[in-house]
DNA sequence: ATCCGGATCTGGAACGTTCCAGACGCGTTT
DNA sequence: AAACGCGTCTGGAACGTTCCAGATCCGGAT
């Protein structure tokens, strides 16, 4: 080590110096800290945590970057990694499975001390032999998903019935829902919509239009629904909420006068389209904050798994509104 | 090594046999092999790393996970490093100037062989000092910015060209801009207005509104600017653009019937709103393979600064048409 | 004067790889 | 029979840290 030399010190003492701990004189200390100032000297983090045996690294792989969603919860992970000492490494599968299986073994190669997946897209086994290796918890499923692997997750039936509850209270009886596909939250979205309606006395009224294909059948299923005289739309998420907006202002029956839409997720889309969207939001900040302290637990011993679900709110704006006058019943 | 004792060959072997070496007889390779796969044994990046003084990794370093611009800058540089056997992780500055640092240097002690900064927002001083490990390009600034910092921009100026001509063709006269903060892309898009207004013959047609603040000074921009009978309005991006389109809106001079409006970037934004906007599109993909692939000429031996500079496109959108009958001259 | 204890500092082992020089066995050439 | 070359395999050094046992020095107590 140069430090060391310029300094005239062992190498030894630069690393305890450099770390801060005690029993290094003042003067010493002071000797050494300018000299790796000086040479620009940065500890290598792969060569302590050779030997310390934990990096310090958590890892968080997503699936898609540009996914709105995603970026709150790292946010979350990463504040509460912070206060604790850790650096967070994010790693990036692009909407494409084998990539993110690599990725997912990059991390696990670098020796992070812990693994959020912020994506349903790996497989289950995947993710069972790395919770073998290292802490890994993932947030979006609620349900336990691989042997070992801790989740966090919001209540999507919860979600769903409050905004369902919220159309009803407007005063809205004809009220749809624009289904996503087939992954368990849109399952359990459009279960809970089913559930509400029943509870509201209004089960005659329920109608399903499923989206199938993601982009196109968007559009389609929005346009088929309004066809059929609902004053208001539950979407499973705001992209199909927005759908249907723009569907709605084509035929004249713009939100929230001609229809009332309530959007998922609450993603920044709800605040710049128009009229503002009203949706679920999320806690992802604490599903984030969440994540990492399951992955503490774990680390500090915890065995067994955890599945934490966490309770959406509804966020109303201006897409929702009581249905026209003679639209009822 | 476990593997070894397994397999009951040499740590020398495995290695050597793990990595497909020639020089291993198949029989011994698949016994290895199997092992290996038994025991989910993985390499160590970190043991690797030290030995063979690179990681092959890259760094990419970005300031907003939640701005969609960066995003696809990302996927380009992944991209191109993968093809290249690198593998690409992620640090976030979340709009921090210090945490911005803090993770610049972790990637550093993680011995990346490189480092994409996409960010404006760190100090000169500091990047020059990574150039110094390592190579480092920085992506967002046409002109240099550090000594040893490749950069790669897109021409702020051409780009402000492209949308201002593409207004004065539709007969747009009084094209205002909307100006953004005075960082130096904006102040480019803002040179790149006035110049070719000046070209067109348009001088004494020049206004421009600076928006100040980011978030109020937006509205009250763009709500002055329409009180003054402009017929189009240049955006220094596509959140300022997005005001306009919102205050004229609410002024009953809708898009695009009563204002004429571009934006810059082309976020996701730009196909979400109504009408979709028109804005300039940087090559971001590109921009991202081409900021690989300046890393990889420095990794080459390659020294002095390269600064490449990509000219952006105008994607032609609903929110721009001719002027309002009676208002030209 | 001797011993003790604390503060300060040092040298070598260890972490899990890759790299390198060389060992071993075996068939072929001289 | 000896020498050589090749394919296969091994053991130790090296990478840059941290950790640990212990060395050194100095002042104060015995």
């Amino acid at each position: 080590m140069d430090v060391a030399a310029a300094a005239g010190v062992s190498k030894s003492l630069v690393s305890l110096a450099l770390r801060g701990e005690h029993g290094v004189s003042e003067a010493t200390s002071a000797r050494i800290l300018a000299a790796a100032e000086r040479l620009g000297y940065r500890s290598n983090m792969l060569a302590r945590g050779l030997v310390q045996g934990r990096t310090m690294l958590l890892g968080v792989l997503l699936t898609d970057l540009a996914n709105p969603y995603h970026t709150e919860v790292v946010s979350g992970v990463e504040e509460s990694a912070e206060e604790r000492g850790f650096t967070v490494l994010l790693a990036h599968g692009r909407r494409d499975r084998s990539r993110l299986t690599r990725q997912l073994d990059a991390l696990l190669q670098l020796n992070v001390d812990g693994v959020v997946v912020v994506s349903s897209w790996l497989e289950p086994e995947v993710l069972a032999a790395a919770a073998r290796r290292v802490p890994v918890v993932m947030v979006g499923r609620p349900e336990a998903f691989a042997p070992g692997v801790d989740t966090v997750a919001n209540d999507d039936r919860a979600g769903a019935e409050a905004a369902v509850r919220h159309l009803a209270d407007l005063g809205h009886e004809r009220i749809a829902h624009l289904a996503g596909t087939g992954r368990p939250a849109s399952r359990a979205r459009a279960a809970g919509y089913r559930e509400t309606m029943r509870a509201l006395g209004l089960a005659g009224r329920t109608a399903v239009h499923g989206v199938g294909d993601p982009v196109r059948g968007r559009d389609r299923a929005a346009a088929a629904l309004l066809g059929e005289g609902h004053t208001a739309v539950f979407a499973v998420n705001d992209l199909a909420a927005l759908a249907v907006l723009d569907r709605a202002h084509e035929a004249g029956r713009a939100a929230p006068g001609g229809v009332s839409v309530v959007g998922y997720d609450n993603t920044s889309l709800a605040e710049t389209v128009r009229p503002r969207l009203t949706s679920v939001d999320q806690p992802r900040l604490v599903m984030g904050r969440l994540a990492t302290g399951l992955l503490l637990e774990r680390m500090g011993g915890r065995t067994g798994e955890r599945h934490e679900v966490l309770t959406p709110s509804l966020v109303v704006r201006g897409s929702t509104a009581a249905p026209p006058r003679g639209t009822t019943g």
